[in-house]
DNA sequence: GTTATTACTGCACTGAGTGCAATTTAATTG
DNA sequence: CAATTAAATTGCACTCAGTGCAGTAATAAC
């Protein structure tokens, strides 16, 4: 019954989103240290210091802890395109978006999940599985700013041309290690398909 | 030690494939009768009239019953891309090899699993996470065809594109029933990728 | 303080997937 | 055909991810 400002996070909450990161840092520490595989789910319970039970209260399963984080970037970038002016090309629409929310993302974490993944096919299914969730975040922003029922074609033929391109971008930064700039490698991407689709040869 | 030509199939390979089809029939029956999550591998097991054990010897994980057949498709499709004229653009290299082997495509068995995947977020997922390996097997074949090191990039972003627009082709013939053509949703989604990077909404 | 939520824990369970040793079946050779 | 080799198949025991449940501890609200 505070009257000063709506209390915006309650010791509950901070706790909460306290754990959920420390819980995040201890399992990439243990997968770099140990690999993905053999590093078991009590080995990261143990190590956070809370039982294995309680890891499901915070994620759905052991690949939630590495792809989880990625969805409230998601979100972000949904609500970005949502507001946008929808006189530009839709796909301009998404890299700018795309670009506008570069600068929430954790580089370091990042990098360190691509490390546990090289080497690991399962792990990068799984991470191109979760790029289902990217390409329905744009789907459901595009859909917010043109909700014209005839345009859903082309525009989830956006979305799908969005995280390809999104995906082309991460591929050479990680390639081309810290030498080169991400927002750099999205802008070349998005510039490609323009490029490549119209080229001979 | 025959002479007359050489013997192209012995029981144990006959046995096997169909074995391997047996199986998958099995499985994709049971999997639309009962659902994928709450049929097991020893109810196939017992179905098929083979031990749970065996089954890992046809196929590496449950998931595998459902995509592995994809696999040959794929093997093809390289195949076909490396075969093909150096001086086409490569988009549309690549378009000619999909609708090429459109012909073995099992298009009833296809509808089976697509039934099965419905409602199934995670089938979906892992569906999605087996494209890398179409994708894997484009850029296998356009590589062969122009091995120079430098077109590296651009025939990785092809193969991106590539199966963007499959995915796409797919989507829009499942979503329309039987009343079109898969070799038209591919015409017209390879199509798109010339008109939709160009055109201003 | 008391009470209602929410967080956490332990336990027992299911089901996928693996390693291993033993057995059966098919292919090969003399 | 008999003996040998290689592959297919099986059962068993095991690990680990993930779930349901019931009970306990901590926090928030009154």
């Amino acid at each position: 019954m505070r009257q000063e400002s709506t209390k915006p996070e309650g010791l509950r909450e901070r706790n909460r989103r306290e754990k959920y990161e420390h819980i995040t840092d201890v399992s990439i520490r243990l997968f770099l240290e140990n690999g993905y595989d053999t590093t078991t789910l009590d080995e990261i319970a143990h190590s956070a210091g809370i039982s294995r039970r309680n890891l499901f209260n915070y994620f759905d399963s052991k690949d939630e802890i590495l792809f989880s984080h990625l969805r409230e970037y998601y979100e972000m970038i949904a609500e970005s395109i949502a507001r946008s002016s929808p006189d530009e090309p839709a796909l301009e629409v998404v890299r700018k978006a795309i670009l506008s929310n570069l600068t929430r993302f954790d580089a370091e974490r990042t990098l360190a999940i691509a490390k546990i993944m090289r080497n690991n096919a399962a792990l990068q299914s799984k991470n191109r599985a979760n790029e289902i969730n990217l390409e329905k975040a744009i789907m459901k922003g595009l859909s917010a700013l043109w909700p014209a029922k005839e345009s859903h074609d082309r525009l989830l033929f956006v979305s799908i041309l969005s995280s390809g391109a999104i995906r082309f971008a991460t591929y050479t930064w990680l390639r081309d290690g810290n030498e080169i700039k991400l927002s750099d490698c999205v802008v070349e991407a998005f510039d490609r398909l323009k490029l490549e689709t119209r080229c001979t040869k």
